[in-house]
DNA sequence: CGCTTTTGACCAGCGC
DNA sequence: GCGCTGGTCAAAAGCG
């Protein structure tokens, strides 16, 4: 987003003229003097000094909204900094990922040796995790990038395999957050365009709802996992869990919507909404996708702010103390 | 008939 | 070694 243009809009969308034309001293309607006058003037001239305060009163609410914006912009602009320093970092990072392909791969920190488990899996940069569009959902997407783990080479030996595999895992690990329906108990709402097979649900220790496993079934190769468990605290909450990249395009609207359960319309609705992973990853993409991209991750922060309770509640006592109840 | 979902069993890692 | 836990397998059932 341009801060420029947000500074530029703030007269446009704060600039509220209650009063309105006829309260300008000095201004009153013609034909209503003529036919009016002596009768009204006493009214006039009161209404004439509480449209006058009233002007006074909404300027200097507009004067504070201006620096509100002003200091919320200042702050955005800070934060879209340090965005740009952790993309450079990452994308530094990950040529040295790239580099260090050929060896042996993070799909050896898998438990058991399986027949599909062979190390097909590639470092392609991940396809968009995406924030599914089905009605009134709102999706907010966490991504652990290879940027944020500090030993990420499965090359390096690496004496607690523990840690190592925990930090292996970590970088190719992102959530989803998505508001569903309470009263739908399926878990399969979390769509984002691929295509999935569940192979498993286990209750936890931690969350008396059950966590259902998925497989990405688009491409037997993909070793990409999805884990979906409502939130514990929020059961409105689905939160989706992904692990590892897909080494495939998302699959076309039409193949998604063969699906039988993964056949929803608005499933593959998806905005092809990037995460920081994915753009840290894409530094070559074209300019026009780049303007996409911040379009869509503003979209992803207006979302999360107006999820948050305490923003909402902050932004509701500030504009009810300015505002006359009439 | 082929694919997906369900669900109990199994396995490996970890803490005690 | 034992129990707990998370993750996965695989047979059976369901569905279009």
């Amino acid at each position: 987003m341009d801060e420029q243009w947000m500074i530029g809009q703030t007269s446009l969308s704060l600039s509220l003229n209650v009063g309105g034309p006829t309260a300008r001293r000095g201004a009153p309607p013609v034909s209503k003097v003529l036919v009016e006058e002596d009768f009204m003037s006493s009214r006039k001239n009161h209404e004439v000094e509480a449209l006058e305060a009233e002007l006074r009163r909404v300027g200097e609410e507009n004067r504070r909204l201006s620096d509100m914006l002003r200091a919320l912009v200042a702050k955005y602009a800070d934060l879209q900094g340090k965005v740009s320093g952790m993309m450079a970092a990452a994308n530094n990072h990950h040529q040295s990922w790239t580099t260090s392909e050929g060896g042996s791969s993070a799909s050896a920190i898998r438990k058991r040796p399986r027949s599909d488990s062979l190390d097909t899996a590639s470092r392609n940069p991940s396809p968009p995790l995406t924030a599914a569009g089905s009605s009134g959902r709102l999706a907010v997407s966490v991504t652990v990038g290879p940027d944020q783990a500090e030993c990420t080479s499965v090359q390096e030996p690496c004496n607690s395999k523990r840690v190592h595999a925990d930090e292996v895992k970590a970088s190719r690990v992102s959530k989803l957050y998505v508001h569903a329906d309470p009263s739908d108990l399926s878990l399969q709402v979390v769509k984002d365009g691929y295509q999935w097979r569940k192979y498993g649900q286990k209750v936890t220790k931690d969350n008396p709802c059950p966590r259902a496993y998925f497989r990405c079934s688009f491409a037997p190769s993909c070793q990409v996992k999805k884990k979906v468990q409502r939130s514990a605290e929020d059961k409105t909450v689905l939160v989706a869990t992904y692990d590892g990249d897909h080494n495939h395009a998302p699959p076309p609207k039409q193949q998604s919507s063969s699906s039988r359960k993964s056949g929803d319309a608005a499933a593959v609705r998806v905005s092809a909404a990037p995460v920081l992973a994915q753009q840290q990853r894409k530094q070559e993409a074209s300019t026009a996708e780049q303007v996409a991209d911040r379009k869509n991750l503003v979209e992803q922060m207006a979302a999360t702010l107006t999820r948050d309770p305490v923003f909402k509640a902050a932004l509701v006592s500030a504009l009810s103390g300015r505002i006359p109840v009439a």
